[in-house]
DNA sequence: AATAGTCCGATTGTCCGATAATAGCACTAT
DNA sequence: ATAGTGCTATTATCGGACAATCGGACTATT
């Protein structure tokens, strides 16, 4: 006698619509940088008002799959920039109260062997850019040394040509950048340890010594660990933005 | 006397409405479960429209910001989902043609190391969850099998009560599917591996046997590479959605 | 010929007003 | 108490409007 209904699942137009475009995009009917036709013609073919062809073409474009140029009037379609992802992926750990312990182990799980794919994939250039990040350590304020080191990383990662890498410890730099900034202001040597940790996992990339990279990048990051401590951070104090 | 000049920026309305509500749940002034406002309110409150308010509101919408329970009219606030924020990494990994070899290489890199910390953090409940994902292991259709030997990462990283380990192999996990998929439809032991793997880093894990958990981990990985090659599967190839 | 000025159509950003549907709630009748 | 009823607030969607401006075409100036 008691049968079970699903409940009738209602998607209002401006999803529908959105749910079309990208359902073209990720098949690639359309791809990145072809231009979308305007808004008033995809109404037409949508069959359905301006305005909401306007809401769903906002959902894309914050989600990094739309943009337009600077000053131009159609939106082209984009493949998503990993700073925005990475980005969406930060407040959401943050929302969640993740904490400075947690960050700080995915990283020590992430970027030994980070280290290591760069000391065996790392080009030319690569080598060139890590470089100039290394140059410009031991910098004058607390919170560009703090985006030094993350740049160290983020440049570490470019070098394995591995996106998945990239994009996966992007967040844990942003998350780390403000407990790294109050280390370098409060711990006196902090500066100092990073800029040589640097330069010998700079050296071992650049002579793809791979046990080399991983291993002294170990030693890197624990060594924030320290910091934390040093500096009287709470690890268990949740990341901010 | 060349002088530079910055191209003067300008945001549009939705995006400036869009960044206010944004700024207002990060410095938590909202909070997960609070109610918004009525779209008219906010437009009064914001001093535009109550379609440029709406377009704002497709922005936060889209990103797991705000929803709204079923059948509800006003908008709550709420934390990201972890499944939606992974769903928007694997598409912009999918878009910018990730390879296989680059989501193989990632799961190496953070699988194993996850086990570890499963081993180390897991409670009971977690373990009863990956004990009845073990128990469906051997499914009959491929994919609920290549759906289950990914819910068994999935679980396995739960038990690490570790957010961040979670959200960072999640995407993996859902690039990885289809691929598994195949090797389980063309590999004939494919199954009966995945099963007695998934049994002895369950066992680990359980015992508390950190190393064991990441060495059967590692060898478990590792076996997925053989099943590329078995099934025919080129690395170098990118994954789908 | 190259550059600057002018004009025009297409397109977006934003607004206004309106309508149908419905969720939430108070109220009523049993 | 419970079921039904009706009202109000709110959303989803629409149609139309207007100013700003981008991209070009076309013209005038140097």
């Amino acid at each position: 006698m008691s049968v079970e209904f699903a409940p009738v699942e209602f998607e209002p137009a401006y999803r529908k619509v959105a749910a079309a475009l990208l359902g073209r995009i990720t098949d690639r009917t359309l791809s990145a940088g072809d231009r979308l036709p305007p808004e008033l013609e995809l109404a037409r073919q949508f069959g359905v008002n301006r305005s909401t062809v306007r809401e769903a073409l906002r959902e894309l474009e914050s989600a990094g799959m739309l943009r337009r140029h600077r000053g131009s009037k159609l939106m082209m379609v984009s493949r998503p920039e990993r700073g925005i992802v990475a980005d969406g992926v930060s407040r959401a750990l943050a929302l969640h109260d993740v904490s400075i312990r947690d960050v700080w182990e995915g990283l020590t799980i992430l970027e030994p062997p980070i280290a290591e794919a760069a000391a065996r994939h790392r080009r030319a250039p690569d080598l060139a850019v890590i470089e100039a990040t290394v140059a410009r350590a031991m910098q004058r304020g607390a919170d560009a040394a703090a985006r030094q080191a993350a740049d160290f990383f983020h440049h570490v990662g470019e070098a394995t040509h591995n996106r998945v890498l990239m994009l996966a410890h992007e967040p844990l730099l942003q998350l780390l950048a403000p407990s790294l900034r109050t280390i370098i202001d409060e711990v006196a040597p902090a500066r100092a340890r990073i800029a040589s940790a640097q330069r010998r996992i700079l050296d071992a990339i650049r002579d793809g010594d791979v046990a080399g990279a991983r291993s002294w990048t170990e030693k890197h990051i624990r060594d924030f660990r320290r910091g934390f401590d040093l500096a009287g951070i709470d690890l268990g104090h949740r990341v901010g933005l």
